[in-house]
DNA sequence: CAGATCACTGATGTATGCAATACTCGCCTC
DNA sequence: GAGGCGAGTATTGCATACATCAGTGATCTG
C-alpha cells in the first residue's frame, strides 16, 4: 500500500509547492514594500514561520538577483532598479531573445513551433475581446516558449535570472494597457515565427531584437524610474 | 586616533583579500577534486577554519553557478560540465561578446579603445616571443576589457557568471598552445577594434561573434567532455 | 541462497544563542 | 545653543547543537 502512495505524491515539485525563496521573492516583488523598506530577518522568519537560517539563504540569493540590498551589519532593504539598470536589462533581454529566435530557426521543425502558433492565435482572440490580462499572460508565454524552444539550458538559466531582476510582470502589465501596442506586438510575434519557419536565423534574430527593443521603448516611455525615488544607497 | 586607523584599513576590498566564496571556488576549479568528488561541509569548514554556516552560503552560490551539485540530504559533489553545456555556454559567450562589441561601437571614442589597442600591440609582441602564458593573459584581458567597455553593468554580471561556469582559464590555456591559432586570434581582435573605431556596430558584433565561434571550435575540437566521464548524476 | 527489512551512519537542513557592529538618541561640554 | 561624545539598541554574521533523512550493510526470513 505504502509503495503506491509514495509513487503518487513522490514529486511535489511539479504542482504548486512554492519554495521559501519564491515566497520571499514574491513578497518583495509584490510591491507592498517600497524601495528602501527594511526587510528584517527576524520579521520574515516569524512571518513564514521558519528560522532565520533559511531566510538568510533566500535573502542572499535575492541579493545576487539584485532585488534587495544587504548592507552588512545594518540591514537588508528592498532595492529599486535605476532607470539605467532597466535599460541595461532590456538590452540583455534583446540579446537573449534574439539569440533564442536565431537558435530556434536553426533547429528546424519542432513541436514548440505549434505552441507558438497557437499562442499567436489565442493572442488575436484575446485582443479581440480586449482581455488585457489574458493577453499579457500570452505575451509572457510566447517569450518563455521561445527561450525554452531554443534548446539551450544555460540560456534559460540566464534568462530566468534576468526576468527575476526585471520584475517583469509589473512592467508588462502596464505596457499592455496601451491600446494600439497590442496588435503591433502580435504582428511582430507572427513575423518572427514566420522567419523561424523559413529557417531564416538571421532574420528571426533581427526581427525579434527589434520587437524587444520596441516593447522596451514602450515600457520606458511611461515609466520614470518606476517610483520616482532614484537610488536608495 | 581611531578615526584615522578606520580611514586607512576601511576598504580592504581593493587589494587582495579573497572572499571565502572565491577561495572555495578556486579549490573546486583547481582541478584537485575530480568531478563526482564529495565536498563535505565539515571538511571545508575545518580546512578554511570557519563554521559550516559561511561554507554553506558559498556552496549554495557555487551551486547556482553550476560548479557543484547539492543533492539534498546526501551531499555536495563537484560537477563537471557536459560537452553539451560547454557548447551552450560558448553560444552565450558569443552572444555576450558580440553584444559588447556592438554597444562599444555605438559609444564612440572612449579611453578603453586605447587599452584594447595596447593589448593588441602587446599580444603581437608576446606572439613574437612565443610567450604563450602572457598571450593567454592578454586574450583574457582583451575580452574582459571589451565587456567592461560596453558600459552595461548587467552584462558584466552575467558575463562574470558565465565565465565562472566555464572555468575559462583551464580551457583557454589549452587552446593557446596550438600554433597558428595565435596570429589568427590577434588578427580577429584587430578587425573588431577597427570596426568599433569605425562605429560599425553591426560589423563589430558580427565579427566578434565569428571570433568567439572560431575559438570555441578550437577549444571543443581537442576537448572531449574535459575528462571523459560524462554526467555524475 | 535470494530477497526484503531495518537499524545505523553520515551527510545536509534547521533552530538558536552569542558576538560584532553600524546607527541613534540623549547628554554633556564649551 | 550647537556640536561632539557615548551608551543603548537593533541588526546582521557566525558558531554550534539538534533534527531529519538518504544510502548502506547486516540480518532475518522464505
Amino acid at each position: 500500500m505504502q509503495q503506491l502512495s509514495t509513487l503518487v505524491d513522490d514529486d511535489p515539485r511539479d504542482l504548486a509547492e512554492p519554495t521559501l525563496l519564491e515566497k520571499v521573492r514574491g513578497l518583495v516583488l509584490g510591491g507592498e514594500y517600497l524601495p528602501g523598506s527594511p526587510l528584517s530577518e527576524v520579521f520574515l522568519a516569524q512571518h513564514f514561520e521558519v528560522s532565520r537560517t533559511p531566510i538568510r539563504e533566500a535573502l542572499k540569493q535575492l541579493q545576487h538577483e539584485g532585488l534587495i540590498e544587504i548592507r552588512p551589519k545594518v540591514g537588508t532593504f528592498v532595492r529599486e532598479a535605476t532607470r539605467r539598470e532597466i535599460v541595461e536589462m532590456f538590452q540583455l533581454k534583446e540579446s537573449f531573445e534574439g539569440m533564442a529566435a536565431g537558435l530556434l530557426a536553426r533547429r528546424g521543425m519542432v513541436p514548440e513551433l505549434d505552441v507558438l502558433q497557437r499562442n499567436i492565435n489565442e493572442s488575436d482572440a484575446a485582443a479581440e475581446h480586449d482581455d488585457t490580462a489574458r493577453y499579457a499572460e500570452l505575451v509572457h508565454e510566447f517569450h518563455w516558449t521561445l527561450i525554452r524552444a531554443a534548446d539551450n539550458t544555460k540560456l534559460v538559466e540566464h534568462y530566468q535570472r534576468l526576468m527575476n531582476q526585471l520584475a517583469y510582470h509589473r512592467l508588462v502589465l502596464k505596457t499592455v494597457e496601451r491600446p494600439g501596442r497590442i496588435h503591433a506586438s502580435t504582428d511582430e510575434h507572427r513575423t518572427v515565427l514566420e522567419m523561424i519557419r523559413a529557417k531564416d536565423a538571421f532574420g528571426a534574430e533581427s526581427t525579434m531584437r527589434n520587437h524587444v527593443y520596441a516593447s522596451a521603448r514602450e515600457v520606458l516611455t511611461d515609466t520614470r524610474t518606476t517610483h520616482g525615488q532614484d537610488q536608495v544607497h
